[in-house]
DNA sequence: TTAATTCCTACTAAAAAGGTAGGAATTGTC
DNA sequence: GACAATTCCTACCTTTTTAGTAGGAATTAA
């Protein structure tokens, strides 16, 4: 199962972009500062976002990052998906050729991580972003 | 988050040994045979599983294990929370000093990784090994 | 021109995952 | 009583992943 900081810190950087998007283009200087996140580490991520449309970046002084579309149409699951990180309980191959162990057809458990992986992406792909800065102003 | 094989291998082994119950004690030799895990992966992970009460031991020759209770009353969260997996997203302390980035009370997505993490906690406390070997055997 | 920024590639340190090695203790079976 | 099958126990190890760091090039507002 793959979901660790680097997915962690990309929800909170496009958190962050959404709630400072009307001071214009965000850098990832002040992104860095306010969530605590390394700054080279946070490019990497951003390169990511920007090759899956995620974010538009402008270069130069006064430059920075903006959403590409508006938080109301952001899922989650897409940064998630962005920066590679996949909701994935199961090392059993598609159930095209060999079963899970390279044995019989399928694992025992094979149906209860397939369930889990189920819930765990509808999970992401229900909430959007704007749903987490709404949540954030309690 | 925490979610990896010994997880898998561990309820893997559980539904295994629900499976077999009729014929006596199953050897761990067996069930690295039957699910294609190390047998001394197997043994760490079923030191644990003994020390939480979901399985007992015979020693010896013909020994083995034996589930510790009904395949009913063994919850997959038990299993899981055995072996030491813990499903849990947030770095974030505990609320009570200081805030998840050291910084200001809560990060903006707090509320997101505690609630996907109860949503997959309730996941794995509904599911019982019986339900595993029900599915099984479709 | 300069400072602030994104962009890019490569390297690295620490931790975790997923084992292996080797042997001691126990017990049913011949 | 020997032996083979097993659990039990401790220590080590190898590979992969994570979470970065380093260093610099390209771009652009002021």
């Amino acid at each position: 199962m793959k979901l660790t900081s680097k997915g962690r810190y990309a929800v909170m950087a496009m958190a962050d972009l959404a709630l400072f998007k009307d001071n214009g283009p965000t850098s990832l200087t002040d992104i860095s500062l306010r969530q605590n996140i390394s700054l080279p580490y946070l490019e990497q991520i951003f390169i990511k976002l920007k090759n899956n449309n995620l974010v538009k970046s402008t270069r130069g002084a006064k430059g920075g990052y903006v959403l590409d579309k508006s938080a109301h149409d952001i899922k989650i699951s897409n940064i998630i998906s962005a920066v590679d990180e996949e909701v994935k309980m199961l090392n059993c191959k598609k159930e095209s050729k060999k079963g899970c162990n390279n044995k019989s057809t399928k694992c025992i458990t094979h149906n209860l991580w397939d369930q889990l992986d189920q819930h765990i992406n509808n999970f992401f792909e229900k909430v959007k972003l704007q749903d987490l800065i709404k949540k954030n102003s309690n």
